[in-house]
DNA sequence: CAATTAACTTGTAAAAAACAAGTTAATTTA
DNA sequence: TAAATTAACTTGTTTTTTACAAGTTAATTG
């Protein structure tokens, strides 16, 4: 394990330090937009993210109170990580990535969709986002 | 000079491509809310920013698009940089990442003030700092 | 009950970051 | 006006992180 370590008091810094890192936020989008929730559905991700990293990576964010680990319900073979309140508010970081990417950069047509709904109402939008997320 | 690699054509990938890592957007905080233009004062910023990573970050955001090299209006030892249209509108990524970490961690009373600004007209606080930021 | 799945761990190579020094041109100082 | 300082880097080396390949253990499926 390995700790988190601040640089300064600064907000942006802060934040960089536990989810400035090329990995984190996927590992948030997967669960609030994709759906996913488990270990091995967060490796499948098109990215690829290497496994050992992926186990860091979900180690720290627990550590970090940004997600927990609960008992899958389907079967105990598995672990569902949900998203706690902490990393819930994440979200409008990912929405404004999501714009920008949009305005500025290539990306799937689905995308695009998503983007003109953040664009349309992205309080509602995170709403009911935040509902859906929600035990 | 390293590339910039595209892992998928999902926007919020994308998007950490090019600013996800500890430093990038510390860069861009440094322009757009504390006044540095220089090579010198972004090296004297309290995250301490190794001055061989702050060289490579710089060429990368140029590449990106993100910033461009100016000549400093006071003296040619020094080159000016700017945000340019694609890196300004990289501050609601900011903006939100200061409410969160406002929420949710320990920053710099000067932060919680600005936080409170943020809260009270995020839109026209953008606006403001754009316009002031261009050329 | 053998094969597969799920969630990891371990080992090693490659890449990136940190740290310490050195370079060159412009500028300031004695 | 020569010497010291500043600005923007570059280079070399060590340390840390990431990537890649395999292996482990408990639960589950055929």
């Amino acid at each position: 394990m390995k700790k988190i370590k601040k640089r300064s008091d600064c907000p942006i810094s802060s934040a960089l330090d536990i989810v400035g890192d090329k990995w984190s936020l996927l590992i948030i989008r997967d669960i609030s937009m994709q759906g996913k929730n488990t270990y091995n559905e967060f490796l499948k991700s098109d990215e690829k993210i290497a496994t050992n990293v992926l186990a860091d990576r979900l180690s720290m964010l627990e550590e970090a109170g940004i997600l927990v680990k609960e008992l899958h319900p389907e079967s105990k073979a598995k672990i569902f990580y949900r998203l706690t309140k902490k990393g819930i508010d994440l979200l409008p970081i990912l929405l404004e990535m999501i714009l920008w990417s949009d305005k500025y950069l290539s990306i799937a047509p689905q995308a695009k969709e998503f983007a003109k709904m953040i664009r349309k109402d992205k309080d509602g939008l995170f709403k009911n986002m935040s509902a859906s997320l929600k035990k």
